[in-house]
DNA sequence: CTATAATCGAGACGGTACGTCATGTCTTCTT
DNA sequence: AAGAAGACATGACGTACCGTCTCGATTATAG
């Protein structure tokens, strides 16, 4: 039993870069492997040897391209823990025009492909998610929200800015995340 | 000189109904036109004739086996204009097993089909839409709700509803509809 | 129950004579359904649709190419009902440039293919067989051959040649056809 | 200055039955480098080390297993210098299922791969050719056979079963092969 | 008794062609 | 006309092999 050949780090990122650019450039259902590998100047067969469809092939491209932006910057002793700044990050995110479609395509596209659903839940969602939970704990903790649920309160809060970006033309904007925390914090009743 | 045959209504139907079981027995993505053809025994240009698209072809279809339940039920003199009840049955229609996934995946088909979108808004979305912003002004006038821009509130109730529908493994029941509305009513800052 | 498109006959042809060429050009080996397709100006499926392998598909070019050629000149009252000219007109065709090696590499494809190796005995194989036995049977009514298996007699005039063709460097030429016969009919037992 | 290793005799015999039994399981065109090297279990490097193409590593394949069959048996000093022997055990050979097959297809392939063509000329064809003039030549000087070009006798005698190899659906026995040494000496002109 | 260099297994890589599927357009014939 | 049938050019799919390449590990002499 001997070594193989590793995997070929250039190749690897060719790819990734090519998908990125393809999908930006044309738009998620016009990403295809003969284009990507064409475009990559390799081989299908080293697409399908470490991606198993397009879906996960676009959603690595994108995360390669984005590490930086998706860290959820430090909770720090901001008032509620950051949520405010946390939100305006997701809305800028989801406007920046470079990666709000591609979100936008990713989640749809995870509507029909269940692999997909689950990398993107792991890799994406779930980091955040919980990143969020954690910060309504600390805010809660403080005093500074009420003791609900914070599966509840974090589905306020994120549920209208995806609301706005998939079912709405105009995606959401820093200021629109301004207006949706502060008027869930104080509630719609009068006063 | 003879008038010449209108559109057969049967073949439309049987194609409507083809593009609703097709598109639930096997989802979305594996609705194709040949296959609708092929079950609607029916020519594929009968289908190209009446629908530029698969996607426009799959709302028809949704529509025309949705119509009562889309309906928005009148605003009555129900405490908030009936919008507990309206939010309650939009996460019944979004948890149905029958209609949840294929409005998923109708939105989703809609990110990058600029003519399923349009269609889309017009058909399903502005109609509801307004229904809400109907009963929020309503409310607002009968001083249950504060005189926020209704858009917003419409966002803040609903988007939670869908953010759980395309983002999350489990779509919304009525139980959680009520938690959303009871909740931002009442805001997350503590009393 | 209504009548489909029928099958193109210009499409038929562009196939066949691309595929005829193609063969000539690069040789058996490199004729490629996609090759063929592309120089026809053709999909792909318009092969498939009517020839199973590639195989049939040169079968097919090469007898529409050469139908007059293959026709067995008559029998007529020649000496030997007209086996000497029969079998030079053979080697003339093994040996013809355009259509000695296309014939080789046929039958060498032939050789794995039962689909190919099938119609090749049906279509070309088997008729020429017959009129060779025919003109045996009224050489022999004639006198002029001893009363031996027809089918003996068919391979000793015609194994040689193909013999030549597929297992020497030099296919036959219609001199050597002559001496085979000649040779044949006198045996070779010394006088 | 050091000596590099020697070529290893093992992987070299491992290769060689792996490619045997497959050309006979699933026939010569099944046969492929990466199924021999799999099946072998070695690397692809070291087939291609060793031998420039699929056809060159059957026809090696075939004659390992084969030598002694191969090597035609002495003249002696039977009648006709042992030419019914040789062409009976001709015969046995090309209806051997071991080895008809695999000679049919080895001779198929060489009809459009100049280098196997040439292997097999030197290494097959051409020893058992000139054991076989050898023969012819000496059956003449005995006066056992007319003095008639050798090639052409050759031909004559070993053309009828080729052709029943590979043009017909089966091989020659040997008792065919008799039936042909028999007609030919005596000629096909009646008494 | 090392040092070195070719051999070997494994398999990644850029390619080419495969045979299949669905697209949207077209043509034909039937009602 | 509208409709069923399906041929057609197109283009992507995912797979199979090709022949070349790189990667350690493994020998087997030549120094």
């Amino acid at each position: 039993m001997t070594a193989p050949q590793r995997r070929n780090p250039q190749t690897r990122d060719a790819i990734l870069a090519a998908a990125f650019e393809l999908c930006h450039e044309r738009g998620y259902a016009a990403v295809t492997i003969e284009g990507v590998a064409a475009r990559a100047g390799v081989g299908k067969q080293s697409i399908y040897r470490w991606w198993p469809s397009k879906g996960l092939l676009v959603l690595d491209a994108f995360r390669d391209h984005l590490d930086p932006r998706l860290a959820t910057p430090p909770a720090a002793d901001l008032p509620l823990a950051g949520l405010p700044e946390l939100l305006q990050r997701t809305a800028a995110l989801l406007s920046d025009p470079r990666y709000g479609r591609m979100l936008a395509d990713l989640v749809a596209a995870a509507q029909h492909d269940p692999a997909l659903a689950k990398d993107f839940h792991e890799k994406v969602y779930r980091p955040n998610r919980e990143g969020t939970l954690d910060r309504i704990h600390r805010a809660q903790r403080a005093g500074e929200l009420r003791d609900i649920d914070p599966d509840l309160v974090a589905d306020l809060l994120f549920g209208p800015l995806w609301f706005r970006l998939l079912l709405m033309q105009s995606p959401p904007t820093p200021e629109y995340a301004n207006r949706v925390i502060e008027t869930t914090l104080a509630g719609l009743r009068p006063a």
